[in-house]
DNA sequence: GTTGTTATTGATATTCATTATCAGTATAAT
DNA sequence: ATTATACTGATAATGAATATCAATAACAAC
């Protein structure tokens, strides 16, 4: 589910720092909002050129940066491979299964665990601000 | 604390292999187990460098690859930053607390955490073979 | 101890994702 | 319309990780 307000963001940030509106930004946010989430830069610029072929990677890279900038976007970084983009607006925090096979993700919540890390921090004395949960393993077909 | 077998460990791993003992896996392996862990390649190989002018830096970034092979080391991956090697031997799992300003690492534990993603795990039909938790944040000091 | 096989080393090159550069173009304010 | 400057897209640069390769060292066989 995207929420309806997520391009708004966008562009907001856009101006708010003083860029400037182009068809390529609004290519690259449409087709991220809407495309299936855990994208790599070379997956959503594929998906790009389908609609506007000849933009250019570089402009899909650096836009993304700035979906990500305004929290439009977390960034999966697995190993050395190249680093994916979820959407974030409209969805809740969720953490992840990774299968090592088929590398599908399957998005999990427990707000126990949640919990139980603000109080580990807390017992150390640590600010959290963000953290990341990932369970390496094999999902049901591959098992 | 190291455990006293984890040479022998490295040292039988090397034999099994086919593979042959040098003085350059001898002095990488003795350095490593006795340095403060979650080091770079860059920064062993400077401490390795100091023993021994001479040897190579891709000499130690492989050695360092066969010694998390035989599960005397544990990789650690944050954002972009170069890869992060600690040791395993006499030490048991744990998570880690990760100050984004002074780049400390504080190292936790905590089993219902570990049970809940055991379980969430199940909930799922997943087999979960490893997991990374990293909370990020401002140590006691930064904060 | 000598020999022969082959793993290892260290210097260097390559790979690959990501980021930077830059000239030409597009945007948006005036 | 003019003007200042952000943006694009092609390409170069960066940097960590890995591969290559000739010279060397390990070590098993004799
Ligand atoms: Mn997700
Ligand atoms: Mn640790
Ligand atoms: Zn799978
Ligand atoms: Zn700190």
């Amino acid at each position: 589910m995207i929420t309806p307000n997520a391009k708004e963001i966008f562009r907001g940030y856009i101006k708010a720092k003083g860029l400037r509106h182009t068809w390529q930004r609004d290519t690259i946010i449409d087709a991220f909002l809407s495309a299936a989430g855990h994208l790599t830069v070379e997956e959503l610029f594929q998906i790009v050129t389908r609609i506007h072929p000849g933009i250019g990677y570089a402009t899909v890279h650096r836009n993304l940066n700035l979906i990500r900038e305004c929290g439009l976007a977390d960034e999966i970084k697995i190993g050395n491979e190249k680093t994916r983009f979820e959407p974030t607006c409209g969805r809740t925090h969720h953490d992840h299964l990774i299968c090592l096979k088929c590398k599908c993700f399957i998005e999990v919540n427990n707000n126990q665990i949640e919990q139980l890390q603000e109080r580990l921090a807390e017992a150390n004395d640590f600010l959290p601000l963000r953290h990341k949960l990932e369970i390496y393993g094999l999902c049901k077909n591959c098992r």
